[in-house]
DNA sequence: CGTCGATGCGTAATAGAATAACGTCCTACG
DNA sequence: CGTAGGACGTTATTCTATTACGCATCGACG
């Protein structure tokens, strides 16, 4: 049962209508890449509504698992890591390096760094867009010279949702 | 030639007399591991010492490499990770999990976060302690009820030595 | 001093993640 | 149409990391 608490907890850790976050998701993907004249294949277009499908970073080896049962034939690694390179550059999925995994980004429609709360209990990736961390590493970076090309901030610790559970 | 600039850039950028830093890195795992009463092991010193041998993080199997050359058998990968789990777990050496590979800490001493700017040119990883981009992460944490326990950073960009070069 | 449990390491096998190199097809455009 | 480039299939390989098992060594304790 869902226990309100004081600061509220981003949507990714509330019970919520999956499917519209999905359908959401793939509809805002289709906006930008017609706007911006990218082929968004129906491969690419699987391989996003996967990566949303859940809230949990995906790795490739499942995306992977989930086509080849779909389709008789069964799919090979490339087919996966060619469909996620499309998304990543075109910034519609971001990677999590510390997992090895894939997440749906929640903010596709402008450029930003990349900010993730992962919770170790139930595994959910909640997407931040904080300028006041992306200007502290700046701010940092500046003071030893060296120029911020690509910031990747990776978090682990409890979502409000598991706190209570331990 | 080394060309002074207004910001100092830290060490890792500058030239500057290698074995001395690898030598220091040595004395003070060993004080610390004498305190803790850890076993600093030949095998354990010997790998702090190659990762502490280049400023560019390592990649296990590079290690993996050297030793497989020193002894004339070859080691296999569990001797590498062992080892270097042992590092990790006591705060000797960091991972960088976007480049799969390790590199000594600048400050074992005391308990800090992961903070690392990559440098795409030269490879070198310079470690960073700022208070100031570890609280902010906790405060965007916080605004979302989530419970932070551990932080990466890991920045790619140019180091000051390189941007001059391009 | 002996022995016993825990820890460290060697070894072989395997799992997991990602890429290389090739070929074919489809499609958008001239 | 004809064709050039992009998207995808396929096979193989590379790189990263872990599992499982057994022996050896270290150190605490009787």
């Amino acid at each position: 049962m869902y226990k309100p608490v004081s600061v509220v907890p981003p949507l990714a850790s509330r019970p919520h209508d999956h499917s519209h976050c999905v359908s959401h998701a793939l509809t805002e993907a289709e906006a930008i890449c017609a706007r911006e004249g990218l082929r968004l294949t129906a491969l690419r277009k699987r391989v996003l509504e996967l990566v949303w499908a859940s809230h949990k970073p995906l790795g490739a080896y499942d995306i992977l698992a989930v086509l080849s049962e779909e389709d008789g034939r069964r799919a090979a690694p490339p087919t996966v890591y060619r469909a996620l390179d499309f998304l990543l550059e075109n910034g519609l999925v971001h990677r999590i390096a510390s997992l090895n995994a894939f997440v749906g980004c929640s903010h596709p429609a402008h450029a930003h760094q990349s900010q993730f709360l992962i919770c170790r209990s139930c595994s959910a990736a909640v997407e931040l867009e904080q300028t006041a961390i992306s200007d502290a590493i700046v701010r940092g970076a500046k003071g030893v010279g060296f120029a911020v090309e690509n910031q990747t901030v990776e978090v682990v610790g409890l979502c409000a949702g598991c706190q209570g559970n331990k």
